[in-house]
DNA sequence: TTGTCGTGAACAAACGATTGCCCTATCGTA
DNA sequence: TACGATAGGGCAATCGTTTGTTCACGACAA
């Protein structure tokens, strides 16, 4: 049994509140040297480390934050947690992390266990377009930072990236590399990045005069299964595509699987890009030319908004986002890689 | 602000206590029907949830599980915690996450915090032969799980899976294939994992009569940086090895980047096996031979063991020990992908 | 009519800390 | 000598629940 604060005042023959100052080091209230020596000796001997939920109620902090994510698998929310618990770590903050899998009704009940906790922020990276978790988010009054994702019409405090201009950076590569037909493998119609992604993706083609074709965009979600079977359907085209935008590294791993299995050559016969730069699309064989965002950074970047909001008391929106940046590896360009030391993989705000 | 009992109490004319009750359906004491209710009704209304923080104060339990790991971004590491959060969840708990980057500093000043947050319990996976941090958790009686590495004698509840026999296998599978020269890239020898795979690999070696030359055992580490240098020195020897067993998919991987560079055919130039059968290791290109272990299981068996052990309040050295099992795969066998579908891929207790 | 019992709900004491306020010495100064 | 200032530290309320105990009141039996 952890010591109290009470059984303490009785061995040292003083109030608690006493060691309570001595603890926390009160400036109001001088206590006399003798004394906070005599406690200061006790609080040693005893290891005694004040108890958290008491504090937390009394104080109304808790000193947790949470992370809500669709899967902590997905190596793209393992660097994004990496870097939150970094930002975190200083202030003593730790984290509770919460996988939806992509469900709404996870979410929500994840968030509402958050609110009984009562911790003092949530981060969001599971988020919709118009989800009502959000809505709900901001009426409670809770501090919260959204994160790669967002939702509605930027209300919410957000961290990530212009994924309309990287969605456009990676298709334009494609057309500067000849292709005409090129394929687009979208994330889901309701979620931010899907929708941008393919916005940027068609606007980079209308650009160039080419045309969209409605065929050639398949929804695929964000993993690499819907890469998998995209990627087999574009190949069941009457005039498959040569190129293929996928909206996530995961998606382009799947559609690396199923050009494998048909004997299609990487970039020879099929040319493949993704999203995210996760660090295992740089171990492909051949690499895979993407679209680079700081993954730890939009982490360590969204906890250090969200200790902001959660120390003014005030929830702003603001935005903090990322240039997005093309790295090209050997999936577009064959020989690729011997030059991508020469690409800068920085990211200005 | 959310509502309080008090403010309830104050709406509904009755005692907090009363709406307390009703909340907690406490059978001890009947409520009227008709106050029931009328404080039903006002429950539903204002959304009312009781707060965790108080809660927990009052009754000890946070519903809160912390777990401590190496590093999130380690794919095993994403899978075991969604077998535990799985674990944990039908029970109403969620769960902190802990990284420290094999740092014993890092881990000792998370077990402190978490202490003193007073989560119900602590799944430990960075654990080490003989940690102090873990002497120092059988002390503070916290409810605790080791899994994956053990520390010291089984003085602990662990679960994972026996390495000695897992390695043996992967050991033995290359010898069967007529490999005589059997390259070891070991982990850390502070980690039970690392010291149980060499001496599984040793083992082997010796059943077979062949030497376990020390030169040809090099420590890499668990990640894949460590691969990649291990295997460079290894084929740096004046006899390279012909085959190598690495002791994570992680350290294989890095071993496959560099065998790739320098122009070495996998398995014909060079047979590579890794250990645990992440997602990962199915769909390298050729796909990993390796040790199979029911990752989300060990996640899912330490969080039903941590609230075994919870719920009866008592600490016992109890072990959940899974079979481990060869996954046969290109990296050993040229053609063996096509086969992979025969191979049971489930484990017993 | 009085005593007893049962029911429904209020009371109050925790859980372990924090903190504004008050009390009591002691010292300095007039 | 007396008064005020100040330092040191105790008191008690509070954070929001839970839960054993007590209380009030009506019904029923004697």
């Amino acid at each position: 049994m952890p010591t109290t604060l009470k059984e303490l005042a009785a061995r040292a023959r003083v109030h608690p509140s006493t060691i309570s100052r001595v603890v926390n080091q009160d400036p109001s209230l001088r206590v006399a040297p003798a004394t906070r020596a005599r406690i200061e000796a006790l609080l040693r001997e005893t290891e005694y480390r004040p108890n958290g939920v008491a504090r937390g109620l009394k104080l109304r902090q808790t000193l947790v934050l949470a992370v809500v994510i669709p899967d902590i698998t997905n190596p793209f929310f393992g660097a994004l947690f990496r870097g939150i618990e970094d930002g975190a770590a200083p202030r003593g903050y730790q984290v509770l992390l919460c996988n939806t899998d992509g469900s709404p009704d996870r979410q929500r009940a994840h968030l509402h266990s958050l609110m009984a906790r009562r911790v003092d922020g949530v981060i969001l990276a599971s988020s919709f377009l118009k989800d009502p978790a959000v809505r709900w988010l901001r009426h409670q009054h809770i501090p919260y930072v959204l994160v790669n994702r967002y939702s509605d019409e930027g209300l919410d405090p957000f961290v990530g990236s212009d994924d309309l201009v990287g969605a456009r950076l990676a298709t334009q590569h494609l057309i500067g590399l000849g292709h005409v037909r090129i394929g687009h493998l979208t994330g889901q119609p309701t979620v931010s990045t899907g929708v941008l992604r393919r916005r940027g993706y068609q606007t980079a083609l209308s650009e160039a005069g080419l045309q969209a074709s409605p065929e050639l965009q398949l929804e695929s979600g964000f993993v690499e299964e819907g890469g998998i079977r995209g990627m087999e359907r574009l190949l069941a085209l009457s005039v498959p595509p040569t190129a293929v935008f996928a909206v996530t590294d995961t998606v382009a791993i799947g559609a690396y699987g199923v050009a494998r299995r048909r004997g299609l050559r990487i970039p020879e016969d099929m040319a493949i890009v993704g999203y995210n730069d996760i660090p295992l699309a740089g171990r492909l064989i051949p690499g895979l030319t993407t679209v680079h965002v700081p993954i730890h950074e939009f982490g360590s970047a969204a906890a250090r908004l969200l200790l902001e909001q959660i120390g003014t008391g005030q929830i702003v929106p603001k935005r903090v986002v990322y240039a997005p940046q093309l790295v090209v590896r050997g999936s577009t360009e064959a020989g690729a890689e011997d030059r991508e030391h020469l690409v800068s993989r920085g990211a200005g705000e």
